[in-house]
DNA sequence: GCCGTTTTCGGCCCGACTGTTTTCAGTCG
């Protein structure tokens, strides 16, 4: 072991992120074999993972320590790590690429382009090489032959950071903040930047530490998950590449102008520059100190204290010096559920199991919303399947205590626009959620148009997750927000956020936009298990965003006052 | 290739619909 040590101290280190680059090359290699696909998974999964480790690969391989203990690494992978940091290289990949045609091997170098897309793209354009992949990309040729999904797929790909969604980043906060606390003997950090402001896709995260020694702290972090690539660093502040791919960026500050700093390091640049409007330079501001907390600066500036989710340049500025700031609604004042699955279509808990989560969140009601008939992948209920359920439930009701089950669908909202009930099934309903989940390749004026003529049924309560958009992965399907909200606000419509952290749908910027127009949201988890109700927390971080107050979010009324607004 | 209250093999969700890149693979939850 210790001949390995010194072996290891002798050549630069691999960081853990060049160790899943290797294997995610190599999964791209073997997806374009006829090899298993849930192999190609494995790989995959294995290198994702390894990204998020704080530990080093390389470290543990030279002590010889068990690589099956972190999950998706079983014996195989964990041999084709050793063999990648004893001997730098993966022989099977090398192997599969001398193999491989020319266009293959220059793909690979971008491990998550998909090749068989990628050839399909070359075959067309008539190109062969990810230069001119990057130019028909950057022409817009792409998007518009491929379509805008296509032209999203082959952006990331070919883009070196990889953001993240801002529930992945909860995980990576807290194993940084533990290691700067533990490793790098920090007095105090706290997080800030656009994960403080709760955006939903985070690029870089960003920590204030106070700490006395700076370098030092600097030196450590660069061997962080075996090693992080220091992009830059100045007298107290340092850019890093972190091995999930986005950046790390931390800033020391003094005790003394801790909330100034906080404040500088938190608000976006929109805000910013609105702020300093008002309280003159920096520099002048420094002058004005100290400002050991962020209270003590807004009082100094005459104004209160701004949520950090409002730090984005809107009007927060404006308000705060007038005391006009909205009081955000927060995760304590929702009342009830208002979008969950259960077993009766794809959930995984049964109605009466979802009724006792709710209720032991200390909720009074949630609806049970399944999926509607035409949507058999989900295990959508067909219509005698829903009477029963209709039945059942005011049974259930009758024998539970302390949480109400509300009779609802999240009912499909057909082609044409029709809703995938008939209405005297609909009637009997509580409310309903109705949502796009097909034919998401219509044009704008016509998906508008679907939408519109579905809000037309008086069954039509709630839009549920409005443009179909999957963070990161997926663009939504193209809609004239404007004209659907007007539509609602006339028919008495609402909309939802749907908290899934890989949704969050509306956006915050719709939602500012509908609750303009006096329309109420839902804040809703479109739960498909128990412990999935805790994901409100993310549809509220957007409504917070947003500037909502309870008094904009449907299910922070009790059932008593919400069932008059359904009521059409 | 990984994993295990389905545990050492066999599953890893799945089934109907869509469409021109693709007549089968991609897509929807």
């Amino acid at each position: 072991m210790k001949a390995k040590r010194q072996e290891q101290q002798a050549r630069t280190p691999l960081s853990n992120a060049e160790i899943a680059d290797q294997l995610a090359s190599l999964a791209q290699m073997l997806s374009t074999q006829k090899e298993n696909p849930f192999k190609v998974k494995a790989y995959r999964r294995a290198s994702a993972n390894i990204r998020t480790l704080s530990e080093s690969l390389d470290e543990l391989v030279c002590d010889e320590a068990d690589l099956t203990q972190y999950a998706g690494i079983g014996e195989a992978i964990a041999g084709a790590i050793r063999e990648i940091v004893l001997t730098g290289t993966l022989g099977k990949l090398a192997k599969l690429r001398t193999e491989a045609s020319p266009e293959l091997v220059d793909i690979n170098a971008y491990p998550r382009l998909d090749p068989k897309r990628i050839l399909r793209i070359y075959k067309k354009l008539n190109i062969s090489s990810i230069n001119s992949l990057r130019e028909t990309l950057e022409d817009g040729e792409i998007e518009k032959i491929f379509g805008a999904r296509m032209a999203q797929h082959v952006r990331q790909g070919l883009t070196e950071s990889h953001a993240m969604l801002l529930y992945r980043a909860d995980d990576l906060r807290s194993s940084l903040e533990k290691f700067l606390r533990e490793k790098c003997q920090v007095r105090t950090v706290e997080v800030v930047g656009d994960y403080r402001r709760r955006v939903e896709i985070i690029d870089e995260i960003s920590f204030l530490v106070d700490t006395e020694d700076f370098p030092a702290l600097v030196g450590k972090l660069e061997r962080f998950g075996g090693r992080t690539l220091l992009i830059s660093s100045s007298k107290g502040e340092a850019l890093f590449a972190l091995s999930s791919g986005i950046r790390l960026l931390i800033q020391a500050a003094s005790r003394r102008d801790w909330g100034l700093s906080l404040v500088t390091s938190t608000g976006s640049k929109a805000h910013m520059n609105k702020l300093l409007s008002v309280t003159g330079s920096l520099t002048s501001v420094k002058a004005k100190g100290p400002f050991p907390s962020e209270l003590s600066f807004y009082r100094k500036f005459g104004m209160s204290f701004i949520e950090p989710e409002l730090r984005e340049g809107h009007h927060e500025v404006e308000q705060a010096l007038h005391g006009a700031l909205p009081v955000l609604v927060s995760v304590n004042d929702i009342r009830g559920e208002l979008h969950a699955h259960s077993t009766s279509s794809d959930g995984a808990h049964s109605i009466e199991q979802m009724a006792t989560a709710a209720r032991e969140r200390g909720y009074e009601y949630t609806g049970i919303t399944d999926h509607s008939q035409s949507l058999k992948i989900a295990g959508g209920v067909p219509v005698d399947e829903l009477w029963k359920q209709v039945g059942f439930i005011d049974k259930l009701n009758e024998r539970l205590t302390g949480i109400r089950v509300l009779k609802s669908s999240e009912v499909d909202i057909l082609a044409d626009g029709s809703l995938d009930y008939p209405d005297d099934l609909l009637k009997e309903l509580d409310y309903t959620v109705c949502s796009i989940h097909s034919r998401f390749g219509l044009g704008k004026k016509e998906q508008t148009e679907r939408i519109m003529r579905a809000m037309d049924n008086r069954y039509f309560n709630i839009l549920g997750h409005a443009t179909g958009r999957l963070l990161l992965k997926r663009p939504g399907y193209e809609i004239d927000m404007e004209r659907i909200i007007a539509h609602a606000r006339q028919n008495g419509c609402f909309f939802e956020i749907n908290s899934s952290p890989d949704r969050l749908d509306l956006s915050a910027d719709n939602t500012r936009a509908a609750a303009a127009a006096g329309i109420k949201i839902a804040i809703s988890t479109d739960a498909h298990s128990m412990p999935e109700f805790g994901l409100t927390r993310y549809g509220i971080d957007q409504a917070r965003r947003a500037g909502l107050q309870t008094s904009d979010v449907l299910n922070c009324l009790p059932w008593r006052k919400l069932s008059i607004l359904f009521r059409r």
